[in-house]
DNA sequence: ACTCTTGGAGTTTTT
DNA sequence: CTCCAAGAGT
């Protein structure tokens, strides 16, 4: 059979298992999405069910995009009626559909972590508790936990009852849960549980569903939580197809509710099962694998299991502990440029670190050496303000009980609509039971001031009017007619700001986001638009773009590079603080370690630093047990003195000498990276980059002087760069 | 109502 | 250090 080319043994056995629950065990690197993909080809060629009764749960919608595409080169036909998506995506499919039979109406808003800190402080005005003492992060953790343990209220008392600081937390809790109604808002646990709901209250929606899907697929599953459990329950409950696959060495979301003992209970769960094991990696090199699997087995709270490969050894691994975190990122970037002219691309290298705060080094020392990099995570384009405000509006327009997105742009742009009014308009709202916007449209405002309710009229006729032209116009001209309705865009083009005009090109990048959407999407509304907007994830948020890549060792998960620097191994870092003294939150660190070093396709730099700044203070910290893990699988080419590092010394002086002092001993076994730029240049000449384009040289330094060359971009901004080894060309 | 200043808190990890 | 919220001043 031709799709069969290419599998080994017990990749074959684990696609053509069709008849019965299947537990995939697949350790790094072993190919899972070719069996998954090649599996779901296989069930549409044979015809044990068509495409649009497979359902496949993925962990990202980059993971679903990739899997849709790979089963249509497979099938080399059109797969867009496959339902493929994340549990909260799939989830949210359904309830705009069926959610009006428990009581909401399908044009919910889904609220995201800011919606719903927001949400919190509203409660907690009403209230009259101090914003200040109270913890709403911790108190939207606990939310959390309620929601995943279908416990609600009851599970808040009975955890934090005893806690002083979170006493309040059982009414706030409800106040939470009736205000998400009122608003018709759901969070990301909302949509799995109601999902869950409807199907419990609603035998025959239930029974359409998993009628419907005859075949379910479930990746990643070592990190799904129970109620993401039940549902797959709900899916495969008239069948039995269910196939999940996942790696419990490689469960890194206990803190989010994901239960590790998913996977392992799944023979017991689902009667009558098959496993297949996958420990063949085709990923990372031998020396790779060897750090992995040492580290791992020092885990007791697994099932025993080692990745082999035939791949020879390969490069060592490379562990080097300095002694200051500027330190740390001038030594990645040098073995960049080293990996660089050992003829390895941007593209195939990622820095990896436990929290986004430590991406800021890096960032700074891969600008000042002119090297294309991109972070994923960390400030994320959706959620800066402009793109926010415009959501809202959005919002609105759609969802007008949506309280907390009206809040958000009632004055924005300045409408003289302040604090006091708004105030006044929520409580006598309230009084009503009305919306904030029911309330403009229908309470008394004539009685306000009569340059208030001027303004407040004024206002809703925006939204009104921008209502009624939705049903009018194509998605993207509605949204850049919005733009201007609202006075958004007008604003932004007085100001003199420069930072007002970087938001309008972030506004205009958002607008061909959605043209993208609109041309990809068959009946593409708005509703929906706002919805995918909201489930993306990090890495999805991340478009396609070049250069070096860096991101934390979660967002790393299902990714893969040639070239991987793990970087501040250090007790406190990583393992964190806090994972130290909770109970598995150890093993779960050491599972992120697991999963950072497996993403190492070829090579594989560790490092970690004695000091380090947190908060604008420099704290010292010891070297991570892991390291001491691996030893005898690494090579430690830290340099044994101390190096005393002055702290007051500027960054950009420091990093130059210490490139200077690190040059020697850096990878000596490694050749010199070859010059490759013999050409003369001088001041003012025209220059091509290979990934920049065209320039102008505007400072110049021979090998005697630096070696530098500094270039202005017509269209990339100034960089700067080794003379000797840029990639330029006289244009 | 709007703008500017200041002081205090925050860093795990995220759909 | 850096971001945000509250408070004073206009």
């Amino acid at each position: 059979m031709e799709l069969l080319k290419g599998l080994n043994e017990k990749q074959k056995e684990a696609v053509l298992c069709c008849d019965r629950p299947l537990l995939i065990l697949a350790g790094a690197g072993s190919g899972k999405t070719k069996v998954l993909t090649t599996k779901i080809a296989y069930i549409i060629e044979n015809n044990l069910a068509s495409k649009y009764e497979i359902l496949a749960i993925t962990f990202t919608n980059k993971a679903a995009t990739e899997m849709k595409d790979r089963v249509s080169r497979l099938l080399k036909e059109d797969v867009s009626s496959l339902w493929i998506g994340t549990f909260h995506s799939i989830c949210t499919r359904i309830l705009r559909r069926e959610i009006s039979h428990i009581g909401y109406s399908n044009n919910f808003t889904i609220y995201d972590r800011t919606d719903q800190q927001s949400l919190v402080k509203e409660i907690l005005k009403e209230k009259a508790i101090e914003v200040k003492s109270f913890q709403i992060n911790g108190f939207l953790a606990a939310v959390s936990n309620a929601k995943n343990s279908g416990e609600g209220k009851f599970y808040i008392e009975d955890f934090y009852s005893n806690i002083p600081s979170a006493r309040k937390y059982g009414e706030i809790y409800e106040s939470y849960i009736q205000k998400m109604k009122e608003y018709n808002a759901l969070d990301f646990d909302d949509l799995i549980l109601k999902t869950l709901e409807l199907f419990k209250e609603n035998k025959d929606i239930a029974e359409k569903y998993s009628d419907r899907f005859k075949y379910v697929f479930v990746d990643e599953y070592q990190d799904t939580n129970k109620t993401q459990y039940e549902l797959v329950r709900y899916f495969s409950k008239s069948h039995g197809n269910v196939c999940v696959v996942g790696d419990g060495d490689q469960s890194i979301y206990g803190w989010r509710g994901a239960d590790i003992s998913n996977i392992l209970n799944f023979e017991k769960d689902f009667k009558k099962s098959d496993i297949v094991l996958l420990e063949e990696n085709y990923r990372s090199t031998k020396n790779i694998l060897d750090v992995a699997n040492k580290v791992i087995k020092n885990n007791e709270n697994r099932k025993d299991k080692a990745l082999w490969t035939s791949k020879k050894g390969g490069d060592e691994v490379i562990y080097k502990r300095v002694s200051s975190d500027y330190e740390e990122a001038s030594m990645v970037i040098n073995w960049i440029e080293h990996m660089r002219y050992n003829d390895y691309k941007f593209d195939d290298m990622a820095i990896l670190y436990r929290t986004n705060a430590q991406s800021r080094l890096f960032e700074e020392a891969l600008m000042k050496a002119g090297i294309n990099y991109h972070v994923v995570g960390g400030l994320k384009f959706y959620d800066r303000k402009e793109i926010k405000d415009l959501i809202s509006y959005l919002k609105i327009i759609v969802n007008p009980s949506d309280n907390i997105a009206l809040k958000r742009i009632i004055n924005v742009p300045k409408r003289s609509i302040g604090n006091v009014t708004v105030n006044k308009i929520e409580t006598a709202a309230n009084n009503m039971s009305l919306s904030i916007y029911d309330y403009l449209l229908h309470g008394d405002i004539e009685s306000m001031p009569v340059k208030t309710s001027k303004n407040l009229i004024k206002f809703r006729d925006i939204i009104e009017n921008l209502k009624v032209e939705k049903e009018n116009m194509p998605l993207t001209e509605f949204v850049e007619y919005t733009l201007e309705k609202t006075g958004y865009l007008h604003s932004l083009e007085e100001s003199t700001l420069r930072e007002d005009k970087t938001r309008i090109e972030n506004l205009g990048a958002f607008i061909s986001a959605i043209g993208d959407y609109e041309t990809m999407t068959e009946n593409a509304t708005l509703e929906d638009y706002l919805s995918s907007v909201s489930l993306l994830s990090d890495v999805d948020k991340t478009e396609e773009s070049s250069g070096v890549s860096l991101m934390t060792m979660h967002a790393a998960k299902g990714l893969e590079y040639k070239v991987v620097f793990l970087t501040g191994m250090e007790e406190g870092l990583f393992p964190s603080e806090r994972s130290i003294s909770e109970r598995d939150g150890l093993e779960e660190e050491r599972r992120l370690c697991y999963v950072g070093v497996t993403r190492a396709e070829e090579k594989l730099f560790i490092t970690s630093s004695k000091t380090r700044r947190v908060f604008g203070r420099t704290t010292a910290n010891k070297e991570s047990r892991f390291i001491k893990e691996m030893q005898d699988t690494i090579k430690n080419e830290s340099v044994k003195e101390d190096v005393e590092v002055n702290f007051r010394e500027s960054y950009g002086e420091s990093v130059e000498n210490m490139k200077e002092d690190l040059k020697k001993n850096l990878l000596g076994t490694k050749k010199e990276p070859k010059s490759i730029n013999k050409e003369q240049f001088q001041m003012s000449d025209k220059v091509k980059h290979k990934a920049f384009g065209i320039g102008t040289i505007i400072s110049i330094k021979d090998e005697s002087e630096g070696d530098e060359v500094i270039i202005a971009f017509d269209s990339k901004g100034v960089k700067k760069f080794k003379k000797s080894l840029a990639p330029i060309t006289k244009a």
